[in-house]
DNA sequence: TTGAAAGCGATACCAA
DNA sequence: TTGGTATCGCTTTCAA
């Protein structure tokens, strides 16, 4: 392995001068930049990244930590986001350090670890919460970092993340224009900061058609299949069950269709399905899924540029982006009602 | 930022004696480490990792490269595997750094660079393959990996690998023994080694049950559901079409089963269908899918344990583990044949 | 335009 | 049992 000495000795210059040329300080005549390169290039010397870490520049490094709840394993979100990250930071001659936390309450500390270990540069921090530690301690300690998701409170940091009351309210009103006026909702976790953004969606939507709110509608889920079917089962047992409902993310509106069908009723023609995410399985399933579209991939490179942008001091453009979900019509909507 | 010398001022002694204290390097008397030790934590001191990897030491970092075809984003496979991987590494105190290549083409150069710049310590190998550059790369380099998959060829290093040959024996047998007699196959893609086991399991079965084997029954497959789709929609045009069939992975048989659905026909009644991997999908969908469970999450964990004990030059138990897969029979496999 | 040399924060050899 | 110091590979003044 070969390093800087090297090179200025094959050169025959010196180590600083080797430097430069790869910094591009500037000041080197044309003769010894050629001479170094050629140098560089018959010897494949690589610099240390280790050595300019240490120079205390940068480590090269993003990190990413996978919580112990909220989107776990059988969420397909995370190879999409995952892959965006990695292959954004590869771009910017990045790596991403990916960790876990055993349980909640080590969280912080796994933070404050990867930062008292100068491990990486600066964190992506995914799915925020109410009351976030996670946010709360990075911004206090003043350490770089962007998140997929709003803050619940008056934090201020980038972030990109998705208008979940425009396409919730969207959804409804599709479901509204096709006739249904008994419509469900089963709720993310409140865990989750979107939660809220997804119910005001639907709250304005019927509001804004003239719709009663009715309270035995709104089921309270979670993150899983399971959760949502144990929330459509619910919502099943009504004197007056919903004839549509929009669940907070596509494995629960998977859920809630297997409810359905194991009560011998079908999708969509006794319940109308819309779910959140487009995740692969969404079309995978029969009926297929209609769903709000969120670009992972899109918002995790949007993540790790903005990143990028803060760790070299450069004006971020766009510091506090809402992008708009698609609303994707598949089979589980339905088409107009024609019955109850 | 405490270094080294904060704390040997601290605790009056030089920087070396602090050192040695922190890497219990012995010959420190009980009441100099306990001043250290006092020092250290009343300063918060942590050593830089990076100063030390600059020693020559070690990373502290696995190196983990999503390949660019096999096993993407729709497969499930990773958060499990990934957060095994993750978890397992931080009870040693590492972390694993994910990378991505753009092509296959550069996929090698991706594990040249990360040896080069020595950002990590050791590599994670997914999912051998005939002719694997990667693992000949790193064998050769002579660089500490792991892989999930045996090697095609005579390469030596320590994996863990499912016993697919035995696994599809034993579901052939299972729809033998349900009445079943022309079974078919859809294979993996070729480019991964663990399909040649399958189909001799496959195969072995047939031929131990005195059942022909047809070619025609054979479905060059892939990865997604939408190849097994595909597929699927081949062996159903045939003119005998098969009474049940085994697929590669569970995403082909979501495939394969939305192909039959689309045609009228029915799971398990008409083709009863047996996938492999076991990920959450197979349980969501209607009807639920018997499989081949391959544990990913204790498969991680175990090629981590392995990597650790190379790393430290330990010896490990058991170099080339072949685990198991277990059966899980749900309702697209059905029960005894009555027809057909 | 180039180079000598001082660090960056740790480890470990050699003395004391 | 402790400490001085060279060293890892690089960046960056400061001089020449």
């Amino acid at each position: 392995m070969p390093t800087i000495k090297d090179v200025a000795r094959l050169a025959n210059v010196s180590i600083a001068t080797v430097s430069y040329v790869l910094n591009n300080s500037g000041l080197v005549s044309e003769a010894t930049r050629a001479r170094v390169l050629a140098a560089v290039e018959e010897l494949g010397y690589r610099p240390s990244i280790i050595a300019r870490s240490l120079k205390g520049k940068h480590t090269h490094m993003l990190g990413f930590v996978l919580s112990p709840f909220a989107r776990q394993p059988q969420d397909p979100f995370f190879n999409e986001f995952l892959s965006a990250l990695a292959d954004t930071a590869a771009s910017f001659d990045y790596h991403v350090a990916v960790t876990t936390t055993a349980d909640l309450s080590s969280e912080r500390k796994t933070y404050e670890d990867m930062v008292r270990d100068r491990r990486v540069d600066g964190f992506i921090v995914a799915d925020t919460r109410p009351d976030d530690e996670r946010l709360a301690y990075l911004v206090t300690a003043g350490f770089p970092f962007v998140a997929f998701g709003r803050p619940a409170n008056e934090l201020d940091f980038p972030y990109v993340d998705v208008d979940g009351r425009a396409g919730v309210k969207r959804a409804v009103q599709h479901l509204i224009d096709l006739g249904h006026r008994r419509i469900g909702l089963i709720e993310l976790s409140p865990a989750l900061v979107c939660r809220m953004h997804r119910r005001q969606g639907y709250e304005t939507a019927l509001q804004e058609n003239g719709l009663p709110l009715q309270p035995e509608l709104i089921a309270v889920g979670g993150l899983t299949e399971k959760d949502g079917y144990l929330a459509m089962s619910g919502l099943l047992d009504l004197a007056r069950p919903p004839t549509a409902v929009i669940a907070g993310n596509d494995l629960m509106a998977v859920g809630a269709m297997n409810a359905i069908r194991d009560r011998g009723l079908a999708v969509p023609d006794d319940v109308a399905i819309i779910g959140f995410d487009d995740i692969p399985l969404a079309s995978y399933v029969r009926p297929t899924l209609s769903t709000l579209r969120q670009d992972f991939y899109g918002i995790g490179e949007r993540l790790v540029r903005m990143l990028m942008a803060l760790l070299r001091g450069e004006e971020i453009t766009e510091p506090q982006k809402i992008l708009e979900p698609t609303l994707i019509i598949r089979e589980s909507s339905g088409g107009a009602l024609t019955k109850g």
